[in-house]
DNA sequence: TTGTACGCGTTATCAA
DNA sequence: TTGATAACGCGTACAA
């Protein structure tokens, strides 16, 4: 059970009677090498049970194959049953699988978890860098760029830094959501927003501020931090407060769920007293009392970009340095 | 905007004015360097913006500190509003924060997604591997042990491989549940049962099995994977199969909360005609209709233990073969 | 088509 | 305390 000793290519060449130059030809496929000989190596390998060594591979390719997807959350966050992250995670692998990449997810919730991401990704551990859900001005993106490894994020950099990011229209969704609520008479309009360091919170109370301002409607507004428990508090206050509210816009699903719990317990009908619309269109949005009515963001498809536009950068390619994708409203029945 | 050439040790010893061997020192926190030239290398780490190359460095160090865990299934499936997995994630990465090692996740749900997970770690990209929902008879938990990578795996692995591993009380919970739905009067107890290729699914079915029988019972079984949309079609089968059914094991909260809807949907009431009883207790079963009775499994202590387990692994240190955690009854109004 | 020889950027050993 | 120097394991010009 103790670390047998790993054969080198060294080892193999011996084995094989052959030089190590023709055992790392065969090992990475190169066509150059004689039918019977590729055979000789190839059985080597198996009977020792060759691994290449990756470390040492990657310091003289200066290459890994790999790419990090780092999500600047505690683990709770992420995995919290939004479908925010594992849709970006999925849509990351997708594209990642078609380029034989390896992901490597990366959560840094902590200062001490930011600090080791920041050394393993500026060491060289991969050869490009995702960013999902930075809050305040992370610099680290920024600095990677700098450092000369491909970085886009997801979301606009809340620093100016001059990296690619890909984004949906939180305020034109925002904005669809607010402006329905008002078509359908409602007149008392609340948001529970989200927080106010991240791009996505401050922009989906900006689409709601600007919809209900122009329309000459009060504003209400209790801030959540995109979990269901803020919105169960965040709602709870907005009722203490705004006693008459007909409608409320949640700046996520997971927080509009828990709005739909807490006017259930205070005695309110949905949709009839108070219209709730979410965002997010996360999977348990069709399964709440009443299914919830959500702005719906392609988070899936904002995986996908973000990780074709890093591989294109790592190719050496221009690309676009903002790309913005559509949202939706879905009409369920809570608003 | 090119990768500017990044320094080395070289370059930073030029600049310092001393040798390699002394910026190492310095960079790694050796005591053994003079004050005033710690300080002159620092100032030319910090002007040269050196960052140290990690694949040089495990090259010859032989280590990576860094932790894969290795999930098995596609990104759909891993993070679905399930929060098994979750739970694990965050179990692992905060033993992980405390050694001040990096968690690695990786997916494995297609074929060459297994492939190149197995090329990563058995290439000593990682100090070790965790596996968490093995399908089948995985070889790889086998296959990584034998060359000597430190390697735990959640659940007894099927292949008989001697890996370490942790799982938790499954057939004691389930047979706790069922026996509990039994002594409150219910006769035609369903399941719906997990997948048969994973030991959750094969012990969680067990549990259900060795209870009614004893007691005398009919067996009632739909197979399921785990997820909401498994369980409708799984409840709507049983409902047509066994329509007298009164009570219904789920083995997963995910499927308990789909069998939920689809009884509803049935016009049977939850608990009075059918009683409900899941397992996981994810976040949402609080937040079911009626609220969901179901086993707790300890997940994130289960992550932790692993993980624990893992290090000191690395550590050389001789440790258990097999931990099983206690699973609970967590009593709502489903049952 | 195959082999030789060098370099990738570190850490570690050993003298000084 | 500091500095040469030898690994670490691999890929790849270049030569044969």
């Amino acid at each position: 059970m103790t670390a047998a000793q790993r054969p080198t290519l060294e080892e193999v060449a011996r084995q094989a009677g052959v030089s190590r130059a023709t055992v790392s030809r065969v090992v990475n496929g190169s066509t150059t090498v004689a039918e019977p000989i590729q055979e000789a190596v190839r059985r080597a390998v198996a009977e020792l049970g060759y691994v290449p060594n990756l470390a040492a591979r990657s310091l003289v390719t200066q290459r890994t194959d790999s790419v990090a997807l780092v999500l600047p959350e505690a683990a709770t966050r992420v995995f919290s049953d939004d479908q925010v992250f594992p849709g970006l995670i999925r849509g990351a692998a997708q594209e990642l699988e078609a380029a034989d990449k390896q992901l490597v997810l990366m959560l840094a919730g902590s200062p001490a978890g930011h600090d080791r991401v920041t050394r393993y990704t500026t060491g060289r551990h991969v050869d490009g860098v995702l960013f999902a859900s930075l809050h305040g001005e992370d610099p680290l993106p920024g600095r990677l760029a700098r450092l000369g490894i491909p970085v886009v994020c997801s979301g606009r950099p809340l620093d100016a830094a001059d990296v690619p990011y890909i984004d949906v229209d939180h305020i034109g969704g925002v904005a669809r959501a607010t402006r329905y609520l008002i078509d359908n008479g409602r007149r008392r309009i609340a948001t529970i927003a989200g927080p106010q360091d991240m791009v996505a919170g401050i922009e989906r109370l900006a689409g709601y501020r600007d919809t209900v301002v122009a329309a000459g409607l009060p504003q209400m507004i209790e801030y959540g931090d995109f979990t269901r428990e803020s919105g169960t508090i965040a709602m709870r206050r907005l009722l203490a407060a705004y006693p008459d509210l007909d409608a409320v816009f949640a700046a996520s699903d997971l927080m509009a769920h828990a709005a739909l719990r807490a006017l259930h317990e205070a005695g309110r009908r949905v949709p009839e007293d108070v219209a709730v619309i979410g965002f997010d269109d996360i999977e348990t949005a069709a399964y709440t009392e009443p299914p919830l009515t959500t702005v719906r963001q392609p988070i899936v498809e904002l995986g996908r970009k973000m990780t074709r536009l890093l591989l294109a950068l790592a190719d050496g390619a221009e690309v676009e340095r903002a790309v913005v994708l559509p949202t939706e409203l879905v009409i369920r029945q809570s608003a």
